[in-house]
DNA sequence: AAACATATCCGAAACGTTTCGGATATGTTT
DNA sequence: AAACATATCCGAAACGTTTCGGATATGTTT
C-alpha cells in the first residue's frame, strides 16, 4: 500500500542501501545517483517509516507529555504551555505523545513503563503535587524528565517554573508602594510547591520593608474560587485593619472580590486586590484585576528546550529554568485607605 | 538494556515463538508453560516493544490530534475536549500524538504525510476554518478523520459538534419568554461553521414566534471580546429599541457587557445578554452571565469513540454526532423593559 | 604493467516483534 | 503394531529501515 524504500530502490535502479545512504546524506554516493534517487523518492511520494527507523537506530525523537491531575485539565494555563512546547518541539522534529492522568493509573505502570515500549525518550510532567510518590521514584530512575512548577534535581531530571518568589515580591512591593501596611495573603494549597515559594516571597518582601509578618494574615486556600471567597471573608472580618489582599491565583482573587463586594466593600477604594497568573478572565473582571503575569507560552518552550537537550544527551543542560514574572497593573489595586472601615456603617453615614 | 522477548525466552527456557504466543493468549501452549512464561515476564518486568509490534502487525493504535489555528490554543475549550478524548482513548489502549498548527505548515506536508510514517491510524482535527483547503482534500483521501465543530462527509470522515441550532434556539427562546421582541445577535465570523448554524437557529426561532427577522439586528463579529464591544455599541446606538443581545460566545458577551456598562446601561435591567459556551469565567462576570453550555468534555469522548471505531474498521460508525446544549441561567438576563431607554436621560430623571 | 588508492555501490545482518508452516511427542484408533 | 489425531512447541521469514564490512570499477602511482 504505502511506498517503501524498496519501491524507490527498484524504480531508481539502485539497492536499498544506496537509497538509504543517498537520502540520509552520506557522501559515498555520487551526485548523479543522489539526485536521481531523490527525484524518484519525490515522484513516488516516499516517506520513510519512522517506526522502522526508530526500531533500528534507537534515536528517540518523541517525548511524552504527562498531564497528571484531572483538575489540571480545567486550567487554561496548561494549554498555553502545551502550545509553546509544541511549537519548539515540532521545529526540532520531535513528536509529542500526550498522556492523561488515567494512563498511569489504569495500567498501574510507572513512567518508564509508559515510555520505553513506545520509544519516547523523555517526559515532561505537569500538574504533579509536591508530595507525589512519583517524584522520589523519578530521582532514582535515570530517565530524562522535566517537571513544570515543581522542583526536582537528578542526573537527568530538572524543572522549569516561574520565579514565584519574584512574582510574590512584585505583588507585595506594589501594594507597599501604594501605602498598604496590613496585607493579607490568600495562598494556594500546601501540596503545591508554588505556594511555598510565593509565601517565601511574600514574607521576604514584608521583612525588607520592616513590616511585621503576621501568621494570622495568611490564609491557606486551595486555588479554587470558593477558597478565595472564604479567605477574603475570614481575613476582612477577623482583621478589619487589612487594606489589601494578595491572592495566589487569579481565580482566588476573583472569589475574593466577589465576597468583598457581597460584604459591601469597594475594590479598590476600600480594599486592594492583586492576583497571580494573568489568566484571560482577569481583564474581564469588574474591576479588571491587577495581577502577576506568568509567561506560560515561554514555559512550554523552555520545557521543550530542556527535555530535547537532555534526550540528545547534552547533559550540561540540567540547570532549572526560572522565568521572570511581570506586574500587570489594572484597576483592582489603589492607594491604601486611611482608617479601618466598616462598610455597613459607611452606608449610614452617607 | 531494556528486556526483550528474547530475554524472557531464554530465562523461561522456551522459544520466542512460544513466549509470544503465550503472552498473546494463543491456545496452542500448555497451561503450565503459560504460567511459567507469564511469571518470568513479570519477574523481568518485560514490556513488549510497541514499535516492533506495530511494525509487523500493522495494527494502528495511535491517533493524531491536530490543533490547527494558533488562536485555538488560547481557547480553554480545547483543553476540555482533549481531556475527554484522552480519557476514552487511553481506556481503549490508544495513544494520542499531538500536532500543532506548525507541524503541517513547516513540513508543508499533508495530513497523511504526517500520519502514515508515524503509524497513526486516524486524525481528529480541531480549530479548522470552514473554507480551509484541507477540507476538500480530506474528502478525497481515504483516511479516518473526525472534525470538531466542522461538518465533513466522506467514506471515512465525519464530525462531532454541539447542536448549535438547538443552542441558539434555547437562547432566543429564553429571551422571548422574558418578553423580549427586539433581539440583537452578535455572531462570530463567517469562516466558522458554528456561526452559520447559530444564525440559522436564531432566525428559525424568531420565525417560530412570528417575530420579524431584521438583518440590521445582526452583527458579524469574530468571537473576540473587542468585536463583542463593537457589536453591542453599534446595535444599541443604531437600534435603541433592542432590549436583549444574544452573543455567539461568552467572550463577545463579556465585551458587550463591558461596552454597555461603559455607555451607562444596566444589565439586565436595561438590556439582557446571553452568551454561548459556558466558559469558566462566565460565572465570574458581573453580573454572572447566562449562557448556552456546550459539553466540551463529552465532545472529546465522542470524538474518541468515533475515530477509534473508524480506525478499527467499524464503518457503520460514520454518522456525525450532535451534542445537546443546555441553557444556563444566571443573572445577565431578565424581563424586557417596557420602552426604549436612553440611560443618559434616565440619570436626570432619578 | 603492476600495485595501490579512491569513488561508488551493495549484500546481509540487525532492531524486536508476530505468524506461517511445520516438527515432535504422546495418545487413540483400528 | 501400524496408522492416525492431537497437544505442544519451534525455526524461519517478515515488517521497513540502517549500517557494517566488503566488492567492484576506475584512476593514480611507481
Amino acid at each position: 500500500m504505502t511506498v517503501t524504500i524498496r519501491d524507490v530502490a527498484k524504480k531508481a535502479g539502485f539497492s536499498i542501501t544506496t537509497v538509504s545512504r543517498a537520502l540520509n546524506g552520506y557522501d559515498d554516493v555520487s551526485e548523479k545517483t543522489r539526485v536521481k534517487i531523490i527525484e524518484t523518492a519525490k515522484e513516488l511520494n516516499y516517506q520513510p517509516n519512522k517506526i522502522a527507523q526508530n526500531l533500528v537506530t534507537k534515536k528517540l525523537s518523541t517525548i511524552g507529555m504527562f498531564v497528571l491531575e484531572r483538575e489540571t485539565f480545567s486550567h487554561p494555563f496548561v494549554l498555553q504551555i502545551i502550545s509553546g512546547f509544541l511549537d519548539y518541539a515540532t521545529q526540532k522534529k520531535f513528536d509529542t505523545l500526550l498522556f492523561g492522568a488515567q494512563s498511569l493509573i489504569e495500567e498501574n505502570s510507572s513512567l518508564e513503563q509508559m515510555c520505553f515500549p513506545r520509544g519516547v525518550g523523555g517526559a515532561v510532567i505537569m500538574g504533579i503535587r509536591r508530595n507525589d510518590p512519583i517524584l522520589t521514584k523519578l530521582q532514582e530512575i535515570n530517565f530524562p524528565t522535566v517537571l513544570i512548577d515543581n522542583p526536582l534535581k537528578g542526573e537527568k531530571a530538572t524543572f522549569v517554573a516561574s520565579d514565584n518568589r519574584l512574582g510574590a515580591s512584585q505583588a507585595v512591593e506594589h501594594l507597599i508602594k501604594l501605602g498598604h501596611k496590613n496585607i493579607g495573603f490568600i495562598n494556594g494549597h500546601k501540596e503545591a510547591w508554588v505556594s511555598i515559594e510565593r509565601l517565601a516571597g511574600y514574607k521576604k518582601t514584608l521583612q525588607k520593608h520592616d513590616l511585621p509578618i503576621k501568621e494570622e494574615y495568611i490564609f491557606h486556600g486551595d486555588f479554587s474560587k470558593d477558597s478565595g471567597k472564604k479567605g477574603a471573608g475570614e481575613l476582612i472580618t477577623n482583621h478589619p485593619e487589612t487594606t489589601a489582599f494578595f491572592a495566589s491565583s487569579d481565580l482566588m482573587a476573583a472569589g475574593a472580590m466577589e465576597e468583598l463586594h457581597g460584604l459591601g466593600y469597594k475594590v479598590p477604594e476600600d480594599i486592594s486586590i492583586i492576583g497571580f497568573d494573568d489568566m484571560e478572565y482577569a481583564s474581564h473582571l469588574n474591576p479588571p484585576l491587577s495581577t502577576i503575569k506568568q509567561d506560560k507560552y515561554q514555559m512550554g518552550v523552555e520545557a521543550a528546550k530542556k527535555i530535547i537537550a537532555m534526550v540528545e544527551e547534552k547533559l550540561d543542560e540540567v540547570d532549572p529554568v526560572y522565568l521572570k514574572t511581570e506586574l500587570i497593573l489594572r484597576k483592582s489595586t489603589g492607594p491604601a485607605r486611611k482608617q479601618t472601615k466598616n462598610p455597613n456603617i459607611k452606608d449610614f453615614l452617607l
